[in-house]
DNA sequence: GATGAGAATGAAAACCATTCTCGTATTCGC
DNA sequence: GCGAATACGAGAATGGTTTTCATTCTCATC
């Protein structure tokens, strides 16, 4: 299982990962994977990510905190890991009288790759 | 239709937005309100937001670029106008060789009435 | 005022990702 | 080896969203 996902560069969603585990030659139920995700994903091993509406895509991604810099063709996904904005953010929403408990920032955009194509 | 959106305050689901309107006497489908929210969606009028998987939720938003403060007790949301983000995330990207298209920032926290209470 | 083409609408069915159920298989402690 | 507890897989159930299709509305034309 955890095989599957490190073997996955990207990100990939339930559905796919089970395919391809059934595809490899691995018996797997539809079931255990999403049960699996969701372990994993409830102690941060895995991202879950939402960037179409419908279904959740899941990545293998280190541990601290970072963000999602992924390529609108080709779907590759980089992470960012200096994130300096929780200072920025604090305050601009202090001023509505929030206090902030999370940020999640997603960028899309073209890799060298695609652009080249 | 329009008028329905701008009575919410907040975020509600197609869903919550059919009810409303069911309940308030207009005999209006449920496809037609997805319909439209797509419609409006796509020209940018309404922004759709997706923190929790599985459901869609709409939004009646300032036309410009802005991110969203969202309260995860009472889900008011607010809007964050200014972003001068777009040079700092260009100029990180292009160290990976990507070009950025856009980029979605979402904030949770908890509002002042929330914190009190 | 009647007519007809084309778009808009609503009700219900279809879809599909996800979750639940349940009977079976496996593991662990004894 | 035995029993309890857990994990598993297959299929059914769930629920938000989309599609279908027959009907209704719009509106320009006759």
């Amino acid at each position: 299982m955890l095989n599957a996902l490190t073997a996955e560069p990207n990100d990939a969603t339930a559905q796919e990962i089970h395919g391809r585990l059934v595809a490899r030659g691995d018996a797997v139920g539809l079931a255990t994977v999403y049960r699996t995700l969701a372990l994993l994903s409830r102690h941060g091993v895995v991202d879950a990510l939402m960037h179409h509406a419908g279904e959740v895509c899941y990545r293998l991604c280190s541990e601290g905190h970072h963000h999602h810099l992924v390529c609108g063709a080709c779907h590759r996904v980089v992470e960012l890991g200096d994130c300096d904005l929780d200072g920025w953010l604090s305050g601009l929403a202090a001023e509505h009288g929030f206090t902030v408990s999370a940020h999640t920032v997603e960028v899309t955009g073209t890799c060298a790759d695609c652009l080249a194509a």
